[in-house]
DNA sequence: AAGTGGTCTAGACCACGTG
DNA sequence: ACGTGGTCTAGACCACTTC
């Protein structure tokens, strides 16, 4: 019977969910995966059903696990890639446009800077890979997106053609180099556009965008990615609920 | 013993947890109070602790309740008042400057403009409440607010001279009209400065500022307060876990 | 029919805050 | 010392999905 690893004096439940948890971000359970059913886990462990169930709340909580009643509970699948789109508002959707499109604009090795390896953890002008993106929705342009990749993980996405990319970026990630984002933090402001932005964008300079610095993890809170975006503020609007 | 209302069909952690949450809508309980405890609230209406356990953590997960281990459950005091100003950063805290001040604009009794009709579910054009307000931080503007309230709640408010009214208007919602608010949706957007924006928080025309519309809720979802606000962008910045 | 998560019971002991 | 919430046990039955 697999024992509980991790400090003694902590909750079991919590414990269960940290060697899960650990499991997930070491690749053991990818996303999709099932994991074993609670009674399963608490005949593992040798705790109570109630207690494994606690354990796998908590991750439903945090978002790492989902649960389907009668079916099973999986490893989430984070689909996050549409979280920036999400906060645009689109003028009618299925026009003759084509839905949101990404066109690679660079890809490089460059020095990091101050910003970007703040965020990865990294020395100010170490190498690594950078990439300018341009996303656009029914054909018109609405987030330019400067992205920092360390290197050192990865090198493989240097070896592919940029025109195989594909709209999305993550599960590229993770079929080429083995890298899964698990959440990422977000930071918003606003600022005027300068002219280059302007120009990618189609507004004039000095119009308002939106600036979000993304910095992504990996399931063991990694810092994998660092990604600032400008956004045409002029279709942008963003909703939250506090208390 | 008190029976549980509402559907015989729904689970009874939800039944109790409704009976809770319509007592607090309905001012039978006040933020700030204790709620009984979980014995106690099992015993009254019959349940298993665990059961009565399950309603209250919905409630606390809501953010309806707030948990203090050894003390009791109380009822949650919103205060969100300063959500506005914790959206953006301040340079240097505790300077000589006197933190965050309100100054009153205008007030008076004016007819409800399309967007805030829509939000307090009224005709446009009924007569309700309107204020202006500029908000400043250590002496320098940082946010101008248009306020909006139904007439036929807030009506006491026209009563009190606008020099007592304080930094902080929730506050006074209830002492002066009884109307406690439990929660607030926003939106966010940016804008270009217009000129009268521009010259009340200081910067140029064109510049650019944010947008916030909120509208805030009772605890019985009754709409209550619709405010736009525009904010200095410089010194904006809004942070998002996604996942 | 079998297996899964969802709800519920009826207790136990522990950790924390207050008097 | 007492009452609170926090953790945990060892079951029960139900609702849902799949075969």
């Amino acid at each position: 019977m697999p024992q509980l690893k991790g400090d003694e004096r902590l909750p079991r439940y919590q414990r269960l969910a940290d060697v899960l948890r650990q499991e997930i971000s070491q690749g053991a359970r990818s996303p999709g995966d099932r994991v074993p059913s609670e009674n399963e886990l608490s005949e593992q462990y040798g705790l109570a059903p109630g207690t494994a169930r606690q354990a796998v709340a908590q991750l439903v909580a945090e978002g790492v696990l989902e649960r389907f009643h009668g079916k099973g509970t999986y490893v989430r699948k984070p689909s996050f890639d549409h979280a920036l789109l999400r906060f645009f508002r689109f003028r009618g959707l299925n026009r003759e446009g084509s839905g949101p499109q990404s066109r690679i604009l660079g890809r490089e090795i460059a020095h990091l800077p101050d910003a970007a390896a703040e965020g990865l953890q990294l020395e100010a002008g170490t190498p690594a890979i950078h990439m300018s993106r341009l996303r656009l929705f029914d054909d018109s342009p609405v987030l330019v997106e400067e992205i920092w990749l360390p290197l050192a993980l990865f090198r493989p996405l240097l070896e592919l053609p940029v025109e195989d990319f594909g709209p999305l970026l993550y599960p590229l990630y993770e079929d080429c180099c083995d890298q899964v984002i698990a959440y990422a933090d977000e930071e918003l402001t606003a600022e005027a556009a300068d002219q280059t932005t302007a120009e990618l964008l189609g507004i004039a300079p000095g119009a308002p965008v939106i600036v979000i610095e993304r910095l992504s993890h990996g399931f063991d809170d990694t810092a994998l990615e660092w990604r600032r975006s400008w956004g045409r503020a002029d279709q942008f609007h963003y909703h939250t609920r506090i208390r």
